[in-house]
DNA sequence: TGCATCGTACGATTTAAATCGTACCTTTGC
DNA sequence: GCAAAGGTACGATTTAAATCGTACGATGCA
């Protein structure tokens, strides 16, 4: 009864929807200033400045952004890349809502009409590729 | 013809993640009590039972699940379906994490190596089947 | 009949996320 | 040299989610 495995493993924290925003911002621009990524989370989200600001610098104390502050205008980069981050979120949602099974999520997926013609090829593609590799 | 009221709004909210634990237990067992809710819910997490007990009494008043009030022991029950829940979420965390592009998801989940021969298989055969219908 | 058990109701609290207001420091242009 | 513009810092507040404590009504049964 001391040791719980799954609340051990799961001691990861997730990004919220809010740092999602931010570091979806930082990956496509590289390292950035608060006032750049601002202007970005505008393009499609209303916010206070120093809202972006404040979330950032909280970000940075988390250790999922990196700060240099050699100037005066601080350049925040995320910590973790794009991909493994992704990765992690895409795992806790096929387990929790597909009991794991990636198969089982793609067919959905694909029912949804949500995957266009040029997506089933290139899904195709992929399985191709992956099978070869494996054989 | 009045349309319903829920349908015609289209700000959906999705589930939270206390909810969605409900949900699922509901979806798999059919239409419940309180008690038997609880039971499935600890088997993986500790709350209590008046926790539980208000939160299905929340989502019953949100419109989320219905109730039986007729015996002591109400009987709640999903209102929506499970398939048309998790689609809409599906939904929004491709549109949220991969731009919308299903074939960018399922490379990521193919990469995770989370996806066993026989889940490739199964996969390919979901292909098949929707090329043949489409074409 | 009385008490333990099991149920609902619901206000209050805790926790976490997100936001904002205000203070104050630096740089820049005139 | 100084005001305006633009930057950081950070406490306080708002909002939403999740949890719990307590009250009290039904039921079952020795």
């Amino acid at each position: 009864m001391y040791l719980n495995f799954i609340a051990m493993n799961s001691e990861k924290p997730e990004p919220t929807r809010a740092e999602l925003d931010i570091l979806t911002i930082l990956w496509k621009h590289g390292p950035s200033t608060v006032r750049a990524v601002h202007d970005q989370l505008n393009t499609f989200k209303e916010v206070n400045y120093t809202t972006t600001l404040k979330q950032m610098q909280l970000m940075a104390e988390k250790g999922m952004l990196s700060r240099d502050e050699r100037s005066m205008k601080h350049i925040y980069e995320a910590v973790e890349e794009e991909q493994k981050t992704k990765s992690l979120l895409l795992d806790r949602f096929v387990d929790h809502l597909y009991g794991g099974s990636a198969s089982n999520l793609v067919m959905q997926l694909l029912d949804n009409k949500k995957a266009s013609k040029a997506e089933l090829d290139e899904i195709r593609a992929v399985l191709d590729q992956l099978e070869k590799g494996n054989s």
